[in-house]
DNA sequence: TCTCTGCGAAGAGGA
């Protein structure tokens, strides 16, 4: 049986003499899962005693109360009358299951625990032999499938074409390495051996839940790994962390049912022409057998790695008998130990960082590794929840039908499938996700491109699947940017920014010019002259409707008027994309726009940086660009790492975690934040660090450094005075009298049509009916009568929108009407002649959604002519601050 | 059960 429980106590390691001589074995207690928390100790099954043999042992020494445990096949025995559990011959113990461990971090944990800190810490930057291995396994793949070689390596070479350019690589060059490295492929290949195509799979995605790991095994081989490494190695055996990488895929094989005994590795720089030197093996590839001690020791390494992320501390290298004198990493090594103040077995360079930034580096470094967990939590999901809670919770679509398979170029497939319901999810078209046969972790599933999301579903994968359902597959990469974002600010950023960061200096400006940029707006104007005339950083404060998209337009002509090269960002491809829009409004276009094919928004797509081509052109295309625009998170990316800047200015940094805008102002000397604090924060998965945004921060700890835009064009008076005198002391305020005065009748309806209660340009309605769950159905029916009002008055169905706090009620009101109907949060940005506003609440006003004000502030400043709040009134009476909403609503 | 956008998904190397 499997046992699992949280630890509530370890014993020490001890020497018992057995009929087999002396066996050490040490003993946890735990409480069993299903055991309620609060069960006391005298309560007999409240705690369960596990006793660990052998080896074990070195688990157990890991161990702490807290975690969590699981013990394999464990054997179950009478102890004095108390039942008690040990490991048996099979066992595995796992520490911690729940967090996923990659298994190329076990292989580099291996190497040396360091490494595996520094990985994650610092990311993996732009090199050859990693782009160059990426092509030779790409290529691998696509001989596996079949592919022309000369087709795959032109294609693969080229795909890789800006990283090669910015490299400084030569295509031609590169053609010819990943040629002689698929040649030891192909010749490995047509040994003969491998004749039959079934028993080889490309590219396997494996989770284990029982082992907590997870990774990609580059093929299989009859059942058997097969990891290819594009380094030689003259030597009879794989290199240990191959062996360990190879080995561990087998665990993940074995969980399956379907053990593997024997791993491959394929070197692929041994040529051969170069004989083995003590084998005399003209091979690149070299087989090892696979023994449960092997898979022991690699559960024992991934544990270590649990063990350490538990408590969120920090590897020395001791752990390992790893030689620094021969590691690649050493400097880097040293030098952050010696910035980080870290012990560490390469030894320190330079002094520490101060102590105030040593404590923000261990604060952000805790919360993000929180995320981290969170989204391990999500890939647990796959297998905890049932289908239908899946399903229910929108991460995965079921119920898909197989409705044919064609293969297409590069031997990959193409699968479609036909929806048997009309469930909405997550996934959108150009999505990565899990495509599996009904069952993502034990069955058969591959990961696939959304080609397609209508009826019918059209999926691209490297293997064919009989899609029946989808699912979300969850990623690390935002939480591991965020982890190098704060690393690159702190121990590779400018000193100077760092004291504007840590208050150590207020920002200072020149006086560049004293011209006038926008002549009707004063407080845009100020705004781009902040901005221009900053040394360090400037903050825009933008308020809902304030013009805050062409004031960043103006700001970045004027920068680059002024001859500076600046890095346009935003949390949102959105909002990249509309700044891009209004800077080509102001005749701007000398843009390249990084971002994924699927992300830039159709009209952009002719300034994004082709990312596949020819090495020059492409490094040129993005090299030469006065201005780039990507999201923060792409400016995490190993490209734009690689890039500099003079003025980097960020939209929506309200909405950031201090990582997140980090990562984009980290590119350039000087920076701009522009945002709005009063409307929504950054969403993060767990409470910590990471919920207020620098921008928040640098605003009230500068306000001499930023400007608020004080005049909106969006909202009439009427609709403004709530938001203006709650969010914004009342400094808010409509730009001109027409905007003040606006109502629906200047969009020639005829508002005498409408009833009574509708003529104000802010109405209540009270839907008195009960709240369900997350939704509000009796009030759902009357949002969509009132929608109905409004377009019987003539307004155009396209002018109005719903807004509701969660998505169940919006997807019930979306049932009754046509118009567009979506979430607070979903809407900021954007704005509708007329809005509805569904609370969904009854009786008392409670929960997090409604705790946060600044969701609301966001909602009522969506619509410019009208704005109906529809709720139950006697429940927003409850509380001070929507009880003030109800009488400023009613008046 | 609160809200949710991004991102190549992984990829290398030597005494």
């Amino acid at each position: 049986m499997n046992l699992r429980g949280r630890i509530v106590e370890v014993g020490d390691e001890r020497e018992v003499e057995t009929q087999y001589g002396t066996r050490s074995l040490a003993e946890v207690s735990i409480r069993p899962d299903g055991v309620d928390d609060d069960a006391d100790a005298a309560d007999g099954d409240a705690y369960v005693r596990v006793t660990l043999w052998g080896k074990w042992t070195h688990t157990a020494d890991l161990a702490e109360p807290g975690m969590d445990l699981l013990v394999t096949d464990a054997e179950e025995s009478e102890y004095r009358g108390e039942k008690t559990y040990s490991t048996s011959k099979e066992s595995y113990v796992v520490l911690e299951p729940d967090f996923l461990v990659d298994v190329t971090d076990v292989r580099s944990w291996v190497q040396c625990p360091r490494m595996y800190y520094l990985n994650k810490l610092s990311g993996i930057p732009l090199n050859y032999p990693v782009v160059k291995g990426t092509v030779v396994h790409e290529v691998f793949g696509d001989l596996l499938r079949g592919r022309d070689l000369d087709d795959s390596i032109d294609e693969r070479v080229a795909e890789a074409g800006l990283q090669l350019g910015l490299l400084g690589y030569d295509a031609a060059e590169v053609r010819d390495e990943v040629r002689r490295n698929a040649a030891a492929i192909e010749g490995w290949l047509a040994q003969g051996t491998l004749t039959e195509e079934d028993a080889w799979r490309s590219e396997y995605t494996l989770i284990s839940p029982t082992f907590g790991i997870k990774g990609r095994a580059d093929a299989l081989r009859r059942g058997m790994p097969v990891e290819l490494k594009t380094g030689k190695n003259l030597r009879r055996d794989p290199r240990f962390q191959d062996k360990i990488q190879a080995a561990a895929y087998a665990l993940v094989l074995a969980e399956r049912g379907v053990p593997a005994d024997t791993g491959t590795l394929l070197y692929t720089k041994n040529t051969t022409l170069e004989r083995n030197e003590e084998s005399g093996d003209l091979s690149p590839a070299k087989e090892f057998s696979i023994g449960k001690g092997l898979l022991e020791f690699v559960v024992r390494k991934r544990n270590e790695i649990a063990a350490m992320e538990f408590d969120f501390s920090v590897p020395t290298g001791f752990e390992a008998d790893a030689k620094c004198e021969y590691c690649f990493e050493k400097d880097t090594c040293m030098v952050v130990s010696g910035r980080l103040n870290q012990e560490s077995k390469a030894g320190q360079i330079g002094s520490p960082l101060p102590e105030d930034e040593r404590d923000y580096f261990d604060r952000l470094y805790r919360a993000i590794e929180e995320e981290r967990r969170e989204t391990h939590e999500e890939y647990r999901k796959l297998w905890e929840q049932s289908a239908e809670e899946r399903a229910a919770d929108d991460r995965a679509i079921l119920g898909l039908e197989p409705a044919g398979r064609r293969e297409i170029e590069g031997g990959r497939w193409e699968l479609r499938a036909t929806k048997t319901d009309d469930a909405v999810s997550k996934l959108r078209e150009g999505d990565i996700c899990l495509a599996s046969d009904g069952d993502p972790v034990g069955g058969h599933a591959e990961l696939c491109r959304i080609r397609e999301l209508g009826d019918e579903v059209v999926v691209t994968a490297d293997e064919p699947v009989s899609v029946r359902r989808l699912d979300v597959y969850p990623s690390e990469i935002s939480v591991s940017r965020m982890l190098t974002a704060v690393h690159d600010a702190l121990l590779k950023g400018d000193e100077r920014r760092k004291d504007v960061l840590f208050g150590r200096r207020e920002p200072a400006f020149t006086d560049r010019s004293s011209r006038t940029y926008i002549d009707n707006n004063d407080s845009q104007d100020d705004a781009v002259r902040l901005a221009v005339d900053a040394d360090d950083a400037a903050l825009v404060h933008g308020p809902p409707g304030t013009g805050k998209t062409y004031t960043i337009a103006r700001i970045v002509r004027a920068l680059v008027a002024d001859g500076n090269r600046v890095l346009l960002s935003a949390f949102t491809n959105r909002a990249v994309d509309n700044a891009l829009e209004a800077l080509r409004d102001q005749g701007f276009d000398s843009i390249v726009r990084v971002g994924t094919e699927n992300g830039v928004r159709e009209d952009m797509q002719e300034l994004r940086l082709e990312t596949a081509g020819e090495p020059n052109d492409c490094a040129a295309e993005l090299n030469g660009a006065p201005v780039v625009a990507a999201t923060t998170a792409s400016c995490g990316s190993r490209v734009v790492r690689e890039q500099s800047f003079d003025v980097a200015l960020v939209d929506e940094a309200s909405q950031l975690t201090e990582p997140g805008t980090l990562a984009a102002i980290n590119r350039a000397d000087r920076f701009v934040l522009v945002g709005d604090h009063e409307q929504l924060p950054p969403v993060v998965r767990a409470e910590n660090d990471l919920q207020r945004s620098l921008f928040e921060r640098l605003v009230e700890e500068y306000p001499d450094a930023s400007v608020m835009l004080d005049r909106q064009y969006r909202m009439s008076q009427r609709i403004q005075a709530f938001s203006s005198a709650e969010f914004y002391d009342g400094a808010l305020r409509p730009a001109t009298g027409e905007v003040a005065a606006q109502r629906l009748s200047d969009l020639g309806i005829d508002e005498s049509v409408l009833p009574d209660d509708l003529h104000d340009p802010v109405a209540f309605v009270d839907s008195d009916s009960p709240r369900v769950g997350n939704t509000n159905p009796g009030e759902a029916d009357r949002i969509a009568e009132l929608v109905e009002t409004y377009v019987a008055a003539g307004v155009d169905p396209d002018d109005i929108g719903v807004i509701a706090p969660f998505r169940a009620q919006v997807a019930e009101i979306s049932r009754r009407t046509d118009v567009t109907v979506d979430t607070v949060d979903r809407f900021q940005g954007s704005s509708k002649e007329v809005i509805l506003v569904s609370f969904v609440v009854s009786g008392r006003i409670d929960g997090p959604i409604f705790e946060d004000h600044r969701r609301i502030n966001v909602a009522l400043t969506r619509a410019k002519k009208s704005l109906v709040l529809v709720g139950d009134a006697d429940a927003l009476a409850s509380d001070p601050f929507y009880a003030r909403m109800l009488e400023w609503a009613r008046r």
